[in-house]
DNA sequence: CGTGTCGCGTAC
DNA sequence: GACGTACGCGACACGG
């Protein structure tokens, strides 16, 4: 027997919408029911395999029961402002499924359920109906009409309902009309509740019945509440009955499911960034050549196909044996792919794939190309491509895209990052060609995945450009980023040198300090214990030692440094584990790891920079993470001192003196924060004085302190509880400071909420630069989203700008460098650590460097207040800053 | 045994 | 929950 589903989609919906938690696309549209919905169609096709399908809607607009009763429903909550825009983009999706939609105005769900199920069930056909309403258990009848509750897995036939509402489902309306439906605004009559109603059911059958012999009805007070509310009882079956005057004259093959129209299909589900299910429900199209891959696996033929692209832009890639685990020094490469209109190159690498063209050679001739400028290179990682060519003493010039990055620029918040593979699949609907993994991987297959890589870089690059230049961040891109890609990869190649003995020495110390702080621990416990599992150090401090829980987490008690140090009052063992989380932290990340990523080739380590990793525009650093290297604590100096500049060489630091706080007042144009600024006065100290109203020359060193921690607040658009919570004040005198500090600084009060609404309107935040963050979050229904898109909406601007102007300098530096004719043997840019730049000098070269480097990183843009930058020197890193 | 998540702590 | 942006460690739960 056949089987059809007829899905109350309107139900689905708002269960959907309901059940799952509210988020939102990137352009700020809610999606949460059309996810939840889409998920529940999935399964509903999978658990029911049907062979036809229908899908019903309500239809906005008076049906005929508003006009017979003007309370139906009208008791039931509007519709949620973030569920109303969703329900086409649930129709959508149905269309894209290839399922019917039967709706049409003045008529519920409802009305096309029950006719569908009464043109349908005479056909020898098995009909589910999907709902979670309780009206249609009406239309169950074991012939063939059953009902699904896909919530609970449950399928109703007559006895379910029976043993559910204690009546057959032909009497349900009946039963309704006396008993009302609270939910969908039926009155039923007063007084007569489902026991009653399904007694007099049992005992008479229908309403119509009853009233018949309504003299014979017991008891008398039910009789007189019949008798008396007998209208709002008919008029209650009528509402409950369905209206079956609704067009379903369609034929039964027409609700043959179907497969989904694959177009249609990509389309909804990318608007919606349901990235999961696309994968899951679309298989992508791949990206296959164009036409013949030309091996070039010798001199000539590479110099021949270099003939035949002459003058030409082209898109280039690596093909790299795996990049994440080899170091920028020390990359591997296969070989690498040309693409230039249908001239299609891949060039093997006979030093890694047996066969093929020496490296060197290959470069030798590759070289005139790479160093052209005026040859146009598009690529997918400009800095390894940057890397790799500088390492092998190719100057690379002239590289005008690097999809990840124009795709970071586009929307730095994109999750999942911004590799070709995903850029590509988000403009193109297509894949690159997966190379055949294993140790035997042909040169073919590795060809023609490079190729493929290389051919969707050039699609990409017309789309990426049309994007970045209506987006106003064409200049960023060629003026800021991919300048930035180059110097970072002279960064990463450079290194910096760490003493690895100095460093294997600390790591001993800290091993005894630890060892004996262990062996209090486990004294003072009265048991050994894994000091380093929160979970059990929770279970000793407030299980055995009966010690008062401060906050929770996820999942269970906090044991964070704020709350150990509350307990320290009270009891000696919080005290110890501060101190041994600490060394503890020190030796595993800043010591022992640090010293496996000394590269045995350089003896330097060589950190990777990502330029889009971050929403807000900064760098991140990894392997290691050198923008974390402790600077306050007893040991902080012994890991920094393990930095030494080269032999000959000296470190430089400088760093932008209060940047974020310059770029606020930049921003509001507030007095006092201009003023201060433009005084050069101690920020900190002026925002004390001005919040607790007192001269500058009598501010404290804690006033001061609580006036930074203020300032930082504004920045990171901190609430009362934060502000308590830093300082361990009450909300009361924390509130009162902020409000203090917003009545003198009332130019960023404006500013903020100016910015925020900015932000809410548009989408989106910009810099100063022009650089984007979109934030969904603003356009949730959720508050608690909402609050934490304000926070976003204020920082990202500031932050975000902050890295511009760090970027910008660099560029500048560097340039500067090269007009000066300071080269490698007598500076480089080692590190950016967001506000501060280092640099590895040459001693004779100090001051001139010191000098321009300064100038160059104040004047790389006019604010409305000065910009100020702080500079070091020193034979480490301790003692430069 | 690897993988993903959590709690925690480091920097700006 | 309650302060923005990151990275990474060890513990632990989970799944093959």
């Amino acid at each position: 027997m056949k089987k059809l589903i007829v899905i109350d989609g309107t139900s689905c919906v708002y269960r959907a919408f309901h059940a799952i938690p509210e988020f939102a696309n990137s352009k700020g549209l809610t999606t949460n029911a059309v996810y939840g919905f889409t998920q529940t169609l999935r399964k509903l096709l999978k658990d029911l395999s049907p062979d036809y399908v229908a899908m019903t809607f309500d239809v906005k607009g008076a049906t005929f029961r508003e006009e017979v009763y003007e309370d139906y429903k009208a008791d039931r909550a509007p519709m949620p402002d973030t569920l109303i825009p969703q329900i086409e983009h649930v129709k959508t999706m149905v269309r894209a499924f290839n399922i019917p939609i039967f709706e049409a105005a003045g008529f519920e769900a409802d009305d096309f359920i029950g006719a569908l199920v009464d043109r349908f069930k005479a056909e020898n056909l098995k009909v589910v109906v999907v709902t979670t309403d309780k009206d249609m258990m009406q239309l169950v009848e074991d012939d063939g009409v059953t009902l699904y509750d896909y919530a609970k897995a449950k399928e109703y036939k007559e006895a379910d309902v029976m043993e559910k509402f204690g009546v057959a489902p032909n009497h349900i309306t009946d039963f309704i009309a006396m008993a009302g439906d609270k939910s969908d605004g039926i009155p039923g009559v007063k007084g007569i509740g489902l026991k009653t109603a399904a007694k007099l059911i049992a005992a008479y059958g229908s309403l119509e019945e009853i009233y018949s012999k309504i003299e014979e009805v017991t008891p008398k007070g039910v009789q007189a509440k019949l008798v008396a509310e007998r209208k709002e009882a008919e008029l209650s079956k009528h509402l409950a009955t369905f209206n079956l005057d609704v067009d379903v004259e369609v034929e039964i093959e027409s609700l043959k499911l179907k497969e989904p129209d694959r177009d249609a299909l990509e389309s909804i589900l990318k608007e919606m960034e349901f990235g999961k299910l696309l994968t899951e429900l679309v298989a992508t199209k791949t990206r296959g050549a164009d036409s013949e891959i030309e091996i070039l696996d010798s001199g000539d033929k590479l110099k021949g196909f270099l003939g035949k692209i002459s003058g030409e832009d082209i898109s280039i890639t690596l093909e790299c044996i795996d990049l994440e685990a080899s170091l920028a020094v020390d990359k591997r490469i296969f070989g690498l792919a040309l693409a230039e209109g249908e001239h299609l190159g891949f060039v093997p690498f006979k030093e890694t794939l047996g066969a093929g063209l020496g490296e060197d050679e290959a470069l030798e001739i590759l070289k005139p190309l790479l160093e052209d400028d005026l040859v146009g290179k598009a690529t997918d990682d400009a800095k390894a491509l940057y890397t790799y060519c500088s390492a092998k003493g190719v100057l690379l010039r002239g590289v005008t895209m690097d999809t990840s990055i124009a795709s970071y620029l586009i929307n730095p918040a994109r999750s999942g990052g911004h590799v070709l593979k995903d850029v590509a699949f988000d403009y193109l609907s297509l894949a690159p060609i997966e190379r055949t993994k294993g140790d035997e991987a042909g040169v073919d297959s590795i060809a023609s995945s490079a190729v493929s890589k290389v051919q969707l870089i050039e699609d990409l690059t017309p789309i990426l450009m049309d994007k970045l230049k209506a987006e106003e961040l064409l200049e960023l891109f060629i003026e800021m980023e991919l300048p930035v890609a180059r110097i970072l990869a002279e960064m990463e190649l450079e290194g910096i040198k760490v003493d690895g003995g100095r460093l294997e020495a600390l790591a001993v110390e800290l091993a005894g300090e630890l060892e004996r702080l262990e062996a209090r621990l486990y004294e003072l416990a009265g048991y050994e214990f894994n000091i380093k599992s929160p979970k059990q150090l929770s279970e000793l401090l407030f299980d055995k030692l009966g010690l008062k829980p401060v906050k929770k987490t996820k999942t269970g008690y906090s044991t964070d440094e704020s709350v150990l140090t509350e307990l320290s009052k009270v009891h000696e063992l919080p005290g110890d584990i501060i101190e041994y989380r600490g060394l503890s932290k020190l030796k595993s990340t800043y010591v022992d790891s640090l010293l496996t990523l000394i590269s045995p080739s350089t003896g330097r380590v060589h950190t990777s920079f990502n330029q889009t990793i971050t929403a807000t525009g900064r760098l991140s650093s990894s392997n290691p993470n050198l923008q974390n290297i402790p600077v306050k604590g007893k040991f902080a100096g012994e890991v920094r001192r393990a930095f030494i500049a080269e032999e000959g060489f000296k470190f430089l630091s400088v760093d932008y003196s209060q940047i974020e706080l310059r770029i606020v007042a930049h921003f509001s144009e507030d007095e006092l924060l201009l003023d201060s600024f433009n005084k050069e006065e101690d920020i900190h100290t002026r925002t004390a004085g001005e919040v607790f109203d007192i001269m500058p020359g009598l501010v404290t060193s804690e006033m001061r302190r609580r006036a930074k921690a203020i300032n930082f607040g504004i920045i990171y658009g901190m609430g009362a509880h934060g502000l308590a919570r830093e300082l361990d004040i009450s909300m009361k005198e924390a509130k009162k400071y902020i409000d203090r500090y917003f009545e003198r600084y009332s130019g960023v009060k404006e500013f903020i909420e100016r910015t925020i609404e900015e932000a809410a309107e548009l989408g989106y935040t910009k810099t100063l630069f022009g650089r984007r963050r979109y934030i969904p979050e603003l356009q949730m229904g959720n508050d608690r989203s909402f609050k934490f898109g304000e926070r976003i909406a204020v920082n990202s601007p500031i932050q975000g700008t902050a890295a511009d102007i760090v970027k910008a300098a660099m560029v500048n530096v560097e340039a500067r460098f090269r007009e000066e004719g300071l080269g490698t043997d007598k500076v480089r840019t080692l590190l950016q650590i967001h506000d501060e730049l280092i640099f590895e000098v040459r001693g004779e070269e100090l001051d001139r460097v010191k000098t321009l480097v300064c100038e160059e990183m104040e004047r790389v843009v006019e604010l409305r207040v000065p910009i100020k930058v702080n500079a070091t020197v020193g034979a480490d890193w301790q003692k430069v800053d």
